[in-house]
DNA sequence: ATAAACGCCTGACGGC
DNA sequence: TGCCGTCAGGCGTTTA
């Protein structure tokens, strides 16, 4: 589910408090509850809940999709995958049929709870002293200064795979989904079953400024709200191919495509993004 | 090296 | 109304 721009728009708001909410920066974690026991990667349940107890939220950062949560002592990864969300409620109030895991704070005033809901079942948190042992592998941040032009056509024709596939490849870049890649590939008027190493320094430039306008544009709506978990986003009202099956190409009219590419359905224009057969 | 198939899960939706 | 197939913002493992 949440990409790059709806991780870090959950991120901002974990931060700066929203709906009534306070930020979650300072307060100290009174204790975990896993609802769900293959929500927790590592470490044990009772090492967790033992771990757990009086660490203070120092900051939280995103790396890719992940949500990294420094605490006093070590840091708590999340990847919310398809489904998940977090959700700061009242420690008190009921709990949530599809709630996995909850951590109470200690507030001045009220007891608070950060709750990972996650209908699916598929998110996962870490507990680790060293956030590498799970980031390590992660290509760059697609907004960072490491992520230029140059560095992505140097890796793009070092390989030879579907242009679609190797952008949502995690270890090739950190962040794009299903969603934003679509959009990417359609603005940079690149087919998603282009081969990697058979792209122009052009189409590369073009596809370059494709993925960072994206990724922006999500960021400034507060990422997309689609299917039954809503967020307040409003990026879904801004998709140029992607869910527009048969609707007219905002570009050059003709109508957008459905194929599945890697097992994942693929939005596109066959006017504006032709599959040029090269190498 | 690349890619397909499948598993993990619940829920919404459309067709009959 | 109920049942069934399909689909869904992700990713790890196995197989070809």
């Amino acid at each position: 589910m949440p990409e790059l721009p709806e991780v870090e728009t959950i991120r901002e708001n974990l931060r700066t408090g929203r709906s009534g909410n306070p930020s979650i920066l300072g307060k100290t974690i009174h204790k975990a509850r896993v609802l769900w026991s293959r929500t927790l990667a590592t470490p044990s349940l009772e090492k967790f809940q033992a771990l757990i107890p009086g660490q203070t939220i120092v900051e939280i950062q995103r790396r890719g999709k992940y949500l990294v949560f420094q605490l006093s002592r070590d840091f708590l990864l999340i990847h919310l995958r398809m489904s998940g969300d977090l959700l700061v409620e009242p420690a008190r109030a009921p709990l949530h049929k599809h709630h996995r895991l909850t951590l109470t704070l200690l507030d001045a005033s009220k007891k608070l709870r950060l709750a990972f809901n996650d209908p699916r079942k598929f998110g996962r948190v870490w507990l680790v002293s060293d956030p590498d042992e799970v980031l390590a592998p992660l290509g760059p941040e697609p907004l960072g200064s490491e992520f230029t032009a140059q560095y992505l056509y140097q890796n793009l024709i070092a390989r030879r795979r579907q242009l679609k596939p190797l952008l949502m490849d995690q270890t090739f870049l950190a962040g794009l989904g299903n969603i934003y890649t679509d959009e990417a590939l359609h603005l940079a008027g690149l087919h998603p079953l282009t081969r990697s190493n058979t792209i122009t320094e052009a189409g590369t430039k073009r596809l370059w400024e494709a993925i960072r306008h994206v990724l922006l544009e999500g960021m400034r709506y507060n990422g997309a709200s689609i299917d039954w978990v809503f967020r307040g986003g409003d990026f879904q009202n801004h998709f140029r191919v992607y869910d527009r099956k048969g609707k007219n190409c905002y570009t050059c009219g003709s109508p957008i495509q459905r194929i599945v590419v890697g097992q994942r359905g693929t939005y596109l224009c066959p006017q504006c993004q032709v599959l040029l057969i090269g190498d």
